[in-house]
DNA sequence: CTTGACATTGGAGCCACTACAGGGTTTAGG
DNA sequence: CCTAAACCCTGTAGTGGCTCCAATGTCAAG
């Protein structure tokens, strides 16, 4: 497939797909006669993993390596910095639902209302601050 | 409090803060005789919101319109705009749950090593792919 | 009166893209 | 065959949101 259609069923843009190449992410593909990259199915889901771990905010470097590793079914050689980087982000996750139910408490009337597509009408009266 | 304090009791920088407040986005606050920022009780609660709105992604200019606007209770005044932004960003972390579930399966084995710590066995390789 | 932790400013640097310029190729229709 | 749209190529510049740094000031403790 073409760099398009890889990156439309990844959700990413064929910006990104071609900026993760020269960095040295992601194995050079084939090229059709033309010039254009040829991507077979298998680079869906190896970038597909990719993507994920970007989602959680690792860093790209990581995201690649570790994509890259498992991919090829060699998670042993997965560094003790990475696994510790990935369980660092799956706590953060956990922090960032609780932080959610924060921000649901705060936006409750704006989320309701985003649900309807109503306008809003109540007023908070937490933190009541005059600039000035 | 002085600005390292607030900074703390967000999980922020300082300079995330003076950054902030360079683009207008807070009101400037009150300085001490020597110059130093000087911030109220009320600044936590209000920064509290506009970092939990970072945190889901929401670009840094809504975040602080919306937290500025919903700390002087006039959620009214938010915008159409501004609304719809929330509801899609509530979803977009619907979606990365799930997305977080695939992680799951494909790094099941690596999560098992990451509870116990164990050592990697290998030199990770620069990511160049080999079947052979 | 020095040491160290904190504060100030302005500006440079960084990451991960994103947009754009200036081109080539493919494909559908006329 | 011609054209137009939709795709692709390369390279470079720009963006958002900080982060780091230098040079300097302030203040409490020893």
């Amino acid at each position: 497939m073409r760099i398009g259609e890889l990156a439309d069923r990844l959700g990413i843009t064929t910006g990104a797909i071609r900026f993760y190449e020269r960095r040295g992410l992601l194995v050079s593909p084939a090229r059709s006669g033309n010039g254009y990259r040829d991507y077979g199915e298998d680079c869906v889901e190896r970038l597909r993993l990719l993507v994920g771990l970007r989602h959680l905010d690792l860093p790209l470097g990581q995201a690649a390596q570790l994509s890259s590793l498992c991919a090829e079914g060699r998670c042993d050689e997965v560094s003790a910095e990475l696994r510790a980087a990935i369980a660092n982000k799956r706590r953060e996750l956990a922090r960032r639902m609780d932080e959610l139910r924060y921000l649901d408490r705060r936006l409750a009337h704006l989320g309701g209302q985003l649900e309807t597509g109503e306008a809003p009408r109540t007023l908070i009266t937490t933190g009541k601050e005059e600039h000035g």
